[in-house]
Parts: structure tokens; sequence; C-alpha cells
DNA sequence: GTATGGCGTCCAACGGGTTGGACAGGTGAT
DNA sequence: ATCACCTGTCCAACCCGTTGGACGCCATAC
């Protein structure tokens, strides 16, 4: 029964900065100090004053009388980023495949249930893909997400689903409803090599993901995805897009496996 | 003689953590907690005890046995890039502008003396952005930040400049170094109605910016701009090429005029 | 006009995080 | 082997940020 959240000595002020901060960033308006305060169950006075704290420091800024995310967000968010050694290359990588160059592409990392994205190229195709950078998506319903469920441990995978019941999110008539079915579809992930969203996250939309492991540190595996419209998938077009996404993953694990 | 960096009352520890995070952001390598203390001559058992808890929020992570970056600054970046409403559109739009399209283009705030490119767009050109999303530039230097620089009222650029003497950075030959190179220089954009850099930020390399006003806010204007060699620039691609940033510029205003 | 409820600011007493030094573990040099 | 120096962790006394409530302000309601 390990404490696994517990610090020493509690520094209340930078948690309730972070909560402060994500708290901003869900809202759709500026945020007023004591909004926050409720919302949060903290007290005013101290709100106010990280608030305040954090509008000198850039990671708030005040619009229409209240409190909104601030620049300096993006600058940590893009050192981040340049931290990310796959990213340089994948974006040139990217720009030079045939078949992807002209269509629309992701990368990203795991992150629990969650995959975040780090960045995306778009082709000159019909989709927009409607996720940004630094958006989240359940893993289950994403070709990224399962291609690096598949490369997680036995047994990993279901204790992380397990522990979260919530993770089934249902966005489309075919997502993935069950432990079990994502566990035959991550078998089939590493079978074949690569991970297919079979309109599960959108309707008309088939997606392919191919990880790339052997990352250091955070970033420890990311992976890297192509989507398409499930009616332009011809047996000859599947397949040139898989090859490039292949050399795409390949190209992206050399230069970091030679470290 | 208003204190104008004063708080009633500080929150060392928000101001804190701030400090480090700037900090571990600038370094290539992770870094101790130690090291961290040293740096900013901060108490070492407070700085151990911020970082721990900047962990648990995943502001930083573990990483060869110190401290980087982590991934909930890309969330946070992501979510402040999203409340700019004018990079969906600056997004959509490039791919569809004929010119601009197949050049490379950023989109830009000004911040101080300084750019932030909060969005850039890579054609098929042979150039590569070096800026990414997130960083900073001298605005003198680029166009987008002349371009800003000559929104401001009169005086304000002077003001500026002579309480930040180190502003004048010198990246080319032909960069500007004085106040009163910048001033004529940027009466020069007012009157055209766009801002050049011609060379003055890499050699061989020009760029038109043109800024839009009129947005709430933080974001009260942006920039974008557009990047080519200089040896291709024949009069007719030139003004092509400022055609569709022209373009470009009035469809980002409309959206938002209309508010 | 007053009443109500929102906002952020201010203040003194309390309480908890901060602090410097001691400690243990690991590494490299001599 | 010892020494030197690094790392991060631990602890109790002290100091300073936190806290809840009072206050002033501005809307809107009645």
């Amino acid at each position: 029964m390990a404490n696994n959240s517990g610090t020493r000595t509690a520094v209340p002020a930078v948690a309730r900065a972070s909560a402060i901060l994500d708290l901003v960033a869900l809202a759709q308006q500026p945020l007023g100090s004591n909004e926050i305060a409720r919302s949060l169950s903290l007290p005013k006075s101290s709100t106010a004053n990280i608030c305040l704290e954090l509008l000198e420091t850039g990671m708030l800024v005040r619009r229409d009388g209240g409190y909104s995310l601030g620049r300096k967000l993006v600058e940590l968010g893009g050192h981040y980023l340049s931290s990310v050694d796959a990213l340089r290359e994948y974006y040139d990588m990217c720009a030079s495949l045939p078949i992807v160059s002209r269509e629309s592409s992701r990368i990203a990392i795991l992150d629990g249930t969650d995959v975040l994205y780090l960045g995306k190229y778009e082709g000159r195709q019909q989709i927009r893909l409607t996720a940004n950078i630094g958006d989240r998506f359940p893993a289950i319903c994403t070709a990224t997400g399962k291609a690096l469920l598949a490369l997680l441990p036995p047994g990993e995978v279901e204790d992380r689903y397990r522990a979260k019941p919530g993770a089934f999110v249902k966005l489309t008539e075919k997502s993935l409803t069950s432990i079990s079915a994502l566990s035959k579809d991550l078998a089939l992930t590493r079978e074949r090599g690569y991970a297919v969203d079979d309109e599960e996250a959108t309707p008309g939309v088939t997606c392919f993901g191919h990880a790339v492991a052997g990352f250091r540190g955070d970033t420890s595996a990311v992976a890297v995805s192509a989507t398409v419209l499930t009616q332009r998938l011809t047996p000859e077009f599947r397949q040139a897009l898989l090859n490039d996404l292949r050399t795409l993953a390949r190209g992206l694990a050399n230069p970091l496996a030679s470290r």
C-alpha cells in the first residue's frame, strides 16, 4: 500500500498553480481568481496570490477581466518538443516520403491510457486533422495509441485499463469496448507490425500506426500514423501507404539506435 | 518610482518553480536538483521539494538521473495555441494560397522586443525554417517583428528599445543597429503596408511580413510572414508573394473583425 | 433610491513550509 | 584502501506565507 503520490514536505503553491493552469486551460473563457478558487475549493486569498505570481511569470495573462493562459507556456512547450529527438526527423521525412507527404500524418507518445500528439503533418488532402499538438486522445481509438500499447510488457495494458474503467470511450460504432477485444487487437498489431484504426475514432476515416521504440527517458517510444478516408483505400494504395509508414518509422529509429 | 514587479504577498514557490522550468528548458541536458539550486542561488532543500512537486504535476520528468521538461508543458502550450483564434485560420489559408503554399511562412506575436513564433508552414521549398513553435527571436531582425513594431503607438518603440540597449542584436551585416534606423524602417513599413527583412536575420534570405491587428486580450496583434531565398526574388515573384501575403493577412483579420 | 451578490484587495494571527546542516550513498582520483 | 566531492534525503527551529473575514467597488435587481 505504497503512497505513490506522497511527497515528504508538500509545496502546496506549486500543486495549486498547476491545478489552476489546468483549470484555465480547459475553460473556454477567461476565469476570475474567485471563480478559480471556488472551482478548486481553494481559499480566495491564496488563489489570488498564486494567480498574481503566475501573471508575473507569464504563464497567465489578464484577458477580459479574467485570467487566460499566457505565452510562456508556448515557450516551455516548445522547449519540450525540441527535446524530443524524433520530431525534427519526423517533419523532414514526412515531406520527402512520396505517399505520406500528400496525406495526413501524426506523431504521438503514450501517457497512461491516452496518446499525446507531439506533431502533425498535413498534406494536400481533404482531411484536416482535428487534433492539435498537445491534444490528448483515448489510446484505444487511435492507430498511434494501439501501436504504443502493443509495445508494453504483458499484463501492463490490462492493468492500466482495469485501473481505469472509464478509459473505454466509444467514439464510433466500431470502437473497442472491452479489455479482451483490446488484447486481441494488440496481439494482431504485434503480429503484423503495425496498428490499424478502422473507423474507431471517426466514421469513414482509417488510420495506420507504427511505433518506434528505443528512445531515452521520458519519451521512451513514439508512434507515427497516417490518416486517410476509408473509401480511398484500394489494396494498392494501402500497401504503398504502409510502405511509407514503415520507412518513416525506421528512419526515426535509426538515428537514435546509433547513439 | 512604482515598484512594477511588486506583489503584495510574495509566493516564492511559484516564482521559483517558473525559474526552475526556465533553467531546465535552456539546459541541453537533464539537471539535478542540487545543480539547479546552485545555478539559481536557491536553498537545496526547497529546490528539491519544488522539483518533486513539479515532477508530480508532470511539468518535469526524471531523465538520466536529472530533471527534464515534462509533457504537461506541451499540453498547456497546446491549449494556449488553441486560444489564439487566428491559428487555425492561418494553417487553412496557407495551404490554399497559390504562392505561399509552396513557400515557407510563419505566424508570430510580439513580446517586448522579441517575436514569439506561434506557428509555421513549410511548403516544398529548399528552405527549412530554423525557428520552431515557441521560439523567440529579436523583433528587429524579422519581418514579423518589424510589422508588429510598426503597429505600436508613437514613442512606444523608442521607449522599449531605449530601456533595453542589448536588444539590437546584429545577426548579419545588414541588421539594424540603432533606434533611428529602426524608426526609419518602421515608417517605411507603415507607408507600404508590409515589412521587409532584407537579409537582416540570415544572409541570402529575404522575408516579408504583414501584421494583423484587432485581436482581443493577450494576442492583440499577430503577424504573418513569407520567407524566400533572395536570389529567387524576381519582381514578378515578389509581387505575387506580396499579394498572397496580403490575402492571408486580410483573411485572418476578417473573421475576427466581425465579432 | 436601496438591496443583493458579484468581484478583488487588505490585514493580523496562526500554522506550516522553509532552511541549513547533518547524513547516507555513489563515483572518481590519488 | 582513503580521501574528496558529488548526489539527494532527512530533521527541528524559525520565519513567513496562508487564511478567513472585513472592506471597498461595481453591476444588476427591485
